[in-house]
DNA sequence: TTGTAGGCGTTATCAA
DNA sequence: TTGATAACGCCTACAA
């Protein structure tokens, strides 16, 4: 394949030259600018871009680090920075994590070695130390809330989010209310146990452990949600449901087996997907596709400007009621 | 940003040394291959990965095109490719192209600079001509059937997948079929569409235009259907819905508004998403999962024997019967 | 077991 | 306007 060398010599140029032209720069005649590119032409040249990265130390990829793909949430979130990064001439490299610490220090890694200008965490499982490790690698956004560190990132204030959904259900009369969540570690999840304790216990509410159901992350999940609650013997009157894929499943499974919603169990879902609507369901809208859209444009700006954003922005959520809670 | 050249110089060792210590070679003193790591400690070094890139001509990534990521379909099929590229140690750069033909032969063009070892085709828009001038630029694996071109593919036989449907519902006694469809290009669109032609003419049914419906990718596009549905005089009386995502928006709203499935409209999804199994949809499982695994393994064994690989492999679909058609 | 030197393909500086 | 040449950082014959 020709390099930069053969185009030099076929045109009888020297490589500087070649390199202006196929860079657009000025200060090149036009008669050598047409010999190259008849060079191009004659030699199918096509650039490395390998050697064009390692030359420039700069790649136009940015990172992402999300544990898995096949997700609303993080499909929401992949489509608004890969919408943004179109935009902006970058590419996406995918760095699925799992939520293995390990998987996540890879990407880190490969910060450092520069494969990639700049990396946007999505999710994560490590402890944000080891992300401060990383900090002077490369620009890192985040799209989760850092309490105590002063990463730069855009999230979703699930504290706030949480709570605009428990006053609402407390002002309903419901004083056992529950939460299905996907997992309990993180930053989101913990934000939402705060506000949890914070709204119940300032009206005096001990929430009983067994409210909390953990690992709901899809559809089917719920199902397994409302088996439990026909199980147990202090039912909550009303679920939180961090995900409206788990809380379509509660809803549809629970009208299968009979269980009236929301008479019997107040359902409120989190994300406002389409089968929120579909099904009526009351449901708390999280920006996921906005939330994608910032964090690139933050780390695209950092990028370009060079300028450290101290930014930390917090995108709201609104409370939609509908027929479910 | 220390290099391999500062390493050496501060291990007292040569470039070579330093390489052979860092790749895990043997042949190297048990005595300099401490002094490198040490000096690696010291330096806080890490290695360029571009530069790597560069020397072996290799990069270890793979491009990954796709129209969009937010959508069942293809994040199920990413998350096949992902899981299978983790194990092999292979990365994934993402190529959105929104099914626009110059983003597509954006992504043709990385491949022939050279940026990833291959390139999996998810779906596309352009011609397949177009597809076979970039082959000698790097394996192409495609996740569609290439009729007439000799590319290598794991694909889902939509073809037979239709058929099989529609024999079911000529069987139920059903003549008034339509189906609906994300769009009418694309070869999985068209195995279809020559399935519906020919599964129907075998019986002597002459399908009517307008029993097509176009455009019908998300769960909020079944509403739109159930409404075009009520406007027209000759109802079909069953529809094949190729994304269950829009069968189950047919099936809510239909629900809402008081139409009965199966009764006056059956109803077969496509894909097996476990919102069928929630609603109770009969559907046509697609293994769209297994279809990314495969295709990542095509391509991985490509690059890592160098052997062409001269697959055409056809993965099945199976009916799964439920209550909605 | 170790080192030297050339190569990978571009970009960018500096002098002309 | 142009060209030589030194980076960029690593790998790898080849020679010792």
């Amino acid at each position: 394949m020709a390099n930069i060398r053969d185009l030099a010599k076929e045109a009888g140029v020297s490589v500087a030259t070649v390199s202006r032209v196929l860079n657009g720069y000025p200060y090149v005649s036009e008669e050598k600018r047409k010999a190259v590119w008849e060079a191009v032409e004659k030699l199918n040249y096509t650039k490395n871009i390998q050697a064009v990265h390692l030359a420039k130390g700069k790649t136009r990829i940015v990172g992402v680090m999300l544990p898995y793909i096949h997700h609303p949430y993080f499909s929401a979130v992949i489509e608004g920075i890969s919408k943004e990064a179109l935009r902006c001439g970058y590419q996406l490299l995918l760095f699925q994590t799992n939520y293995e610490v390990k998987r996540e220090l890879e990407a880190l890694e490969r910060l450092r070695m520069k494969q990639m200008d700049g990396l946007i965490v999505c999710s994560h499982e490590a402890d944000w130390e080891v992300f401060a490790v990383y900090r002077e690698d490369g620009p890192i956004v985040l799209c989760e809330r850092a309490v105590g560190h002063d990463f730069f990132t855009v999230y979703i204030d699930h504290y706030q989010a949480f709570a605009q959904a428990l006053r609402y259900l407390l002002d309903k009369g419901h004083r056992r209310i529950g939460y299905c969540i996907g997992r309990t570690t993180g930053p989101n999840s913990q934000a939402r146990a705060a506000a949890y304790r914070d709204v119940l216990g300032s009206v005096g509410v001990i929430p009983q452990p067994q409210w909390i159901f953990d690992g709901c992350l899809f559809l089917e999940d719920g199902k397994r949600v409302i088996e439990r609650w026909m199980d147990m013997k202090e039912r909550p009157s009303a679920l939180l449901v961090t995900s409206d894929q788990v809380a379509a499943g509660i809803v549809l499974h629970a009208q299968r087996v009979g269980v009236h919603i929301p008479e019997e169990l107040a359902v409120i879902g989190f994300d406002n997907d389409p089968l929120a609507e579909m099904l009526g369901m009351t449901t708390v809208a999280l920006p996921h596709f906005a939330l994608g859209e910032k964090a690139f444009r933050l780390l695209h700006h950092w990028l370009e400007t060079g300028n450290v954003p101290r930014t930390q922005e917090e995108l709201p959520a609104r409370l939609i009621v509908r027929m479910t809670g």
